[in-house]
RNA sequence: GGCCCGUUCGUCUAUCGGUUAGGACACCAGGUUUUCAACCUGGGAAGAGGGGUUCGACUCCCCUACGGGCUGCCA
């Protein structure tokens, strides 16, 4: 951060009309990415002013996905509902400028005109009769406030993604400021909001960026600085259509359903549609020192989950294990899976360094460490349970006198193991199917040797005679 | 309809007028192996189409096609 440039303020502008979608996932993640990696703010904002659709249970739900993607945010959130009289505030200031003026027609004329329109394929755009009548000529009666917007000329956005963008004046509408209720609309509220938060960089997706036009508007008549603004591509569904329901997983929350590590799931989105050469894998500390609004595409990137599992699989082999344990924790509640016992959590803990490279996904790790969770007698599933056979069970009673008195470590223990087998003219992975299935009875565990070292000499020989028996 | 944005391997992307168009994921083949995962070696795979500008275009301009957005007293 050069000595001079203000210090970063970002924000998240989430409505809460349904959870925490992944493309709005994204969109705080950049935010967030930006203001830390240069010592500025994260702030929220919840865009609730739809009464009808705004609820407080999705308000929650997009908090938990925030947190739960490890984007902390500075101070309480904003409401923009409790703000509606400082936006109503500034549209009446915008009026007494002569910046905005009121408007009596009504929602009727304003809707027969547009018809009209459509029918004789003119522009709908509704030009008020009310926008240079003097005040004193004004009636009684409700009215909406209303823009003066240029109508000559042209207006630029320096767009941080989309480069400069510019449309004639004459596209620009009246737009209504404030309701004939009093109430204000999103667009006035937007530019209030940021501007009084102050916001200096506007990051969201670029469904906004014709907004952004109108938005300049206010800026403009309130002699206020317009922030610097990145409007995102959208993220699309592996078909390359808007990301939906039918794409299955939607929803941040549902990702952490799914079992993938929050570290994953922000290194993969930060990474989609955003790129600073070949960087593909990175820690979050990295992430913020790299991060940057120059490396963003200007087109929509698909969601694809194989790459996401990958990265999800390195993170996981990297993760710290008393965090990785934490997760596991998480995972198995929002799940509405039990807590795991004591001894359970200890055995993760001693297993941990062979389990978390072995696994892309929570679940695939969980599945590892059946051998660990599970106790006697274990019970095998079908699949492991076709090694016991009288000749796999011989073997299995053989090596356990071996055992009682092997060494208890790798080296020792793979040569007790490969002794055996040897004496069988067996090959290792003739002796392993079997081993594993008393083990783990499972087919898919880590190493047998790993279970062994873990498990140690008195569990490992117990589980050895129950299968052989 | 009008205005605006976008288009490089299957996918994410590098390239910022001169490269055999690079990397990653995925895929295929082979190897290693104790299951799963991992790992090693090799392979196929791209500039939407058409015009310009230029000594030279993936890079700049125009048109078309396709995709997306906005066009509300929704957000």
């Amino acid at each position: 951060m050069s000595a001079d440039s203000a210090p970063v303020v970002t924000r998240f502008a989430p409505s809460p009309t349904g959870a925490l979608h992944i493309g709005g996932a994204r969109t705080a993640l950049f935010n967030w990415l930006f203001a830390r990696g240069r010592g500025g703010k994260f702030l929220l904002r919840i865009e609730d002013t739809d009464r009808n659709r705004s609820t407080p249970e999705n308000r929650q739900a997009i908090l938990d996905g925030l947190t739960w993607l490890g984007l902390d945010w500075d101070g309480e959130p904003i409401s923009q509902f409790e703000r509606a009289s400082r936006h109503a505030e500034v549209a009446r200031e915008m009026l007494a400028k002569g910046r905005a003026y009121k408007c009596f027609s009504s929602q009727e004329e304003i809707e027969a005109f547009r018809e009209a329109a459509r029918a004789a394929g003119t522009s709908t755009m509704f030009r008020s009769p009310w926008r240079d009548v003097p005040e004193a000529n004004l009636p009684d009666g409700p009215y909406v406030i209303r823009i003066k917007a240029p109508h000559e000329g042209a207006t630029t956005i320096h767009d941080m993604v989309q480069g400069d963008v510019t449309i004639g004046n004459e596209q620009m509408d009246d737009m209504v400021l404030l309701r004939s209720d009093g109430t204000p609309v999103y667009m006035l509220a937007v530019v209030v909001d940021d501007h009084d938060m102050g916001v200096t960089h506007v990051i969201r997706g670029d469904d906004h960026l014709t907004n952004a036009f109108r938005q300049k508007m206010i800026y403009d008549a309130m002699d206020w600085d317009v922030p610097v603004m990145a409007h995102v591509p959208l993220i699309f569904g592996p078909d390359g259509k808007k990301l939906s329901k039918r794409h299955g997983a939607t929803g941040a929350a549902e990702y952490q359903a799914l079992g993938y590590p929050a570290a994953g799931m922000r290194n993969y989105l930060t990474r989609l549609g955003w790129s600073k050469g070949d960087v593909e894998y990175f820690t979050d500390a990295e992430a913020r020192a790299l991060f940057d609004l120059e490396g963003i595409g200007r087109s929509p990137a698909r969601f694809d989950t194989k790459k996401l599992e990958n990265l999800s699989g390195q993170h996981i082999a990297a993760a710290d294990d008393a965090a990785l344990l934490h997760e596991i924790e998480a995972f198995l509640e929002v799940n509405g899976k039990t807590d795991l016992s004591e001894a359970q959590r200890d055995g993760l803990k001693r297993a941990m360094y062979c389990l978390k490279e072995r696994a892309k996904t929570l679940p695939e790790l969980i599945e590892k460490a059946h051998f660990v969770l599970a106790s006697r007698p274990l019970v095998a599933d079908d699949v492991a349970a076709q090694h016991f056979d009288s000749v796999s069970r011989g073997i299995l009673s053989e090596l356990t006198p071996q055992l009682q008195t092997a060494t208890w470590n790798r080296d020792s223990l793979e040569a007790e193991v490969a002794s055996v087998a040897e004496s069988r003219g067996l090959k290792l992975g003739k002796l392993a199917g079997p081993l594993r299935a008393a083990l783990a009875g499972r087919n898919v565990s880590p190493s047998v040797f790993d279970m062994m070292l873990v498990l140690g000499r008195d569990e490992t020989i117990a589980r050895l005679s129950d299968a052989a028996a």
